[in-house]
DNA sequence: TACAATCTCTATGGATATAGTAGAGTATAT
DNA sequence: ATATACTCTACTATATCCATAGAGATTGTA
């Protein structure tokens, strides 16, 4: 898994319109609050259109909202559709299956394992609990090794 | 974090060469086990070496062999030395701490927790883990989401 | 000593992805 | 009408990845 800037922006995007939920945001609030090149900003926001998470109006009043609940959109889906897949590949590319080199099984499984390991985290996180962590930060996500 | 093809490589052959530990392994004989181009793998060996992973001798009956025993060498330690941080980074990049965006905090304690569900799994398997996995291929890693 | 096998090191090149820019087009409220 | 906003396609610069090439250094052995 790789979060490219393409992903970043995507995220906090829809984190900004679910803060905003229920209300139209314009490409101009979003670019300036998430510290992104508009036109940039622009091909992020259409591929979110397309990938159904977000809905656009043209003209005057136009602008963009989500177009789920912020309970429905789980970080996951939005790192996967914008990112690709969430496991650390390098080796699917290459048919994984057909690898002709001896330790393929035993790498497979440990990014299988690694994989689940993100899914857990970002699976299980949507952008709801992003916006109560937002508005409450002492209840940030805490951690002790 | 994403892995090269560099580090797949390089997991492969400290792989293989904690299967033969004792002994010397040339560089042909890891290229023709692990599938990789030979001076492409001569590179990851040299950087291998560097990284206090592995040793090397010239000569008639050169080669190359671990620097350290099997169950010393984390995979985490080998990934982080080839390909870099763990972490999903995108955002470290541009000292985040810096960022003038207001999510900031949000999305970086996300990338932490997955920072840590991926260490959770790869800096908790040594080379003597795979080795094991390799001779006993029932004993594979399993999971049920 | 000569030489063959091995590792060492630096340079170079092609392909691809990333991050961003540009500009013309379409829709809509007033 | 027109200003404002989103849509779409094309383009470019840079970096990274995945090698490949070739000359050099070391070591065992005939």
């Amino acid at each position: 898994m790789k979060i490219t800037y393409k992903g970043d922006y995507a995220l906090k995007a829809i984190l900004d319109l679910a803060l905003h939920y229920g209300s139209m945001v314009t490409i101009h609030e979003l670019a300036d609050r998430i510290d992104a090149p508009i036109k940039f900003l622009e091909q992020v926001l259409l591929d979110l259109n397309r990938g159904g998470f977000a809905q656009s109006k043209r003209g005057k009043v136009g602008g963009y909202q989500l177009a789920k609940q912020p309970s429905q959109i789980k970080l996951g889906e939005v790192i996967r559709y914008i990112d690709g897949p969430i496991e650390p590949i390098a080796c699917t590319e290459r048919e994984y299956t057909q690898c002709r080199d001896i330790y393929r099984c035993i790498f497979r499984s440990v990014w299988q394992r690694v994989g689940v390991a993100i899914s857990e985290v970002v699976d299980t996180l949507t952008f709801a609990d992003l916006v109560k962590m937002q508005k409450k930060p002492k209840q940030s996500l805490h951690y002790e090794i």
